[in-house]
DNA sequence: CTGTTAGCGCTTTCAA
DNA sequence: TTGAAAGCGCTAACAG
């Protein structure tokens, strides 16, 4: 404990790393309840020398509020947590950007954590955050913990789920992966493609699942038959030998559709060391844009998700589920954008006997 | 209060949502303290059927622990605070997954701010951390708030400063900007450059400012002389227009110098609307890795920095000033690569007469 | 208009 | 081996 004299006041204040509000009561000569007043701007019926009185402890002794403290007594933080599947894509990237702006402007804060795929990884956040007292949860899930999902729910504890749906009564930001994926092939099938791939990771999360089910139907739909050899879902580290054993089918595909910014990154490499020249020996496209796209020795065609827009929504929706206003629990869809560039613009040509 | 009834016991039980440690206490008559010892794996003098109760009561209960009364009470939260300047550099990804990775493995937990190279945000995100009684930060700061820094230094607060330096007794973990640049001039110098320019955002970051003295050092002792409208370091928005001045000088730069990724997005995309070939027209390079670098039209040449090392640094130097141990408050310079690949790679005929 | 009082949920002596 | 009591820093009824 320093010592201040304070016109010829003497007054024991502990020293500067940890003023509390007692203390500022103290060097003010009110209560701390005056002070908790004060600082919660319930200024109603103070009197102007008062909080003149108060205002100057709290320069003097440079005090700053325990929030911790705080929320224990309100039982709220005003924070949010975000779980993000992979901070990797850059889809994540920008939509955790966007949740953390939109909190920033609502005088929230946003806690990042990365469960890297990981099922036991996000798990122990989720349980984390809500030990932490977090008033909230925007989970871009690994879709393997449906249990503890459903626990959430339950307890009504307000959660978003964002780019991965689940079969839950909860709301859901996504964006529209089968008609876009569909879109995406139907412009192929256009073109004379019968032979087209599609490469995904795992089928864990609804994403994967819905490309390569939107995949399916532009097959079905144009009355090509969906081969096996044709459908890659696998991890990371088997895609370049999965893509090579693609590529020397006896019937090679013409193009093939990646599902997402990493895969791309496998399969590039695969498609350099091979020498393999887009769009004229295999054509490409990407789900995910990828802000140097255009400027590659072939530049990408991409499908562009509003990452931003939905980042904004899923905050909107779960501070109101917070503030306990109505929230219908539905998917909210947003529309993604096919920009085609050159990887995927080689012209079948039809031989007619 | 729901009311239980077990072994004819009737207890009252707060509902699911909010279980606190008393009501496990009184599930398992037994005190609040036993309840905490054994929460916190005091065994020492715990009898196997107390350590059992308590253990039913909690499964019964599905109670968690409050970490937020717990820190209250601790005055410590296991919690760092991570402010990022701006999070769409690939480098700042990489060094908060890092962080958070070490954080994971030693039982911390960080938090992700962004500052947006928003001096008044990063104050903002500073001064909240403090006030949720983050038991230290990490930083890569704007390089703008010097007289903040100062003052959380004074009051011993734990800090390690990331990727940008200050001229503060504390430790410091970056790369070696000044080097790792003359390295890669030199590269040009001994090509046969003699007119490179540099463009870089503005000044405000220390490694935007080694990365130009770099440059100027080496052409200095390579007897260069340097000249002014070859250095550009403006905001992005007026990237563009200020490289289109220098390619329209009397005498055009062979080649130029980019001071990181986010700069290359903007110049690529002047260099492909003017139709510049790279590196016959222009030699360039980039400071920072870019995961697709070597699939551009022209692979990109690049300079690599250890961002997971360093990121690995900054989080064990902060959990070790956390812990009191003993830290040296200086400089941990990490060494950064250059990648060459085709986009440097023009060769100057020099004329002799 | 301001102070008293009683907690928020947990930990931690100290005593029994 | 366990429990009682005090208190972390703050807020919010309620009195006065």
């Amino acid at each position: 404990l320093d010592t201040l004299v304070i016109g010829g006041v003497k007054l024991n204040v502990k020293n500067t790393s940890r003023v509390t509000l007692q203390d500022v009561a103290n060097l003010a000569m009110v209560s701390k309840s005056t002070v908790s007043q004060y600082l919660n701007e319930r200024y109603k019926y103070m009197s102007v020398e008062t909080k003149q009185k108060i205002k100057e402890a709290i320069e003097e002794l440079n005090y700053r509020p325990n929030y911790l403290a705080r929320s224990l007594k309100q039982k709220k933080t005003s924070t949010i947590g975000i779980i993000v599947s992979n901070v990797l894509h850059r889809f994540s990237t920008v939509v955790s950007r966007s949740i953390e702006d939109y909190c920033f402007a609502n005088n929230y804060h946003a806690i990042i954590c990365n469960a890297d795929d990981n099922q036991v990884k996000e798990k122990k956040y989720i349980e984390m955050l809500r030990d932490k007292q977090m008033d909230g949860l925007i989970i871009i899930g690994t879709g393997e913990n449906e249990i503890l999902y459903r626990e959430l729910l339950e307890e009504r504890y307000p959660v978003v789920f964002l780019d991965r749906s689940v079969n839950l009564e909860v709301p859901n930001v996504v964006s529209d992966n089968i008609p876009a994926t569909m879109n995406a092939i139907n412009h192929w099938i256009k073109a004379g493609h019968k032979n087209i791939g599609i490469i995904t990771q795992p089928l864990t999360a609804s994403p994967r699942v819905d490309r390569q089910e939107g995949y399916r139907l532009a097959h079905l739909e144009a009355g090509l038959t969906v081969k096996k050899e044709y459908i890659v879902a696998t991890e990371i580290e088997n895609m370049i030998s999965e893509f090579k054993k693609m590529i020397t089918l006896t019937e090679i595909p013409t193009a093939i559709f990646l599902g997402n910014d990493l895969v791309l990154i496998e399969i590039i490499k695969a498609i350099n060391e091979l020498n393999i020249r887009v769009p004229e020996d295999l054509a490409l496209m990407v789900f995910d844009e990828i802000p140097t796209a255009a400027y590659f020795k072939t530049p990408l065609t991409t499908i562009e998700q509003p990452a931003y827009e939905m980042g904004q929504k899923a905050a909107s929706l779960l501070l109101d589920l917070i503030q306990q206003k109505k929230v219908e629990p539905k998917k909210y869809v947003f529309k993604s954008k096919l920009i085609i560039r050159e990887s995927s613009e080689k012209v079948i040509k039809t031989v007619h006997i």
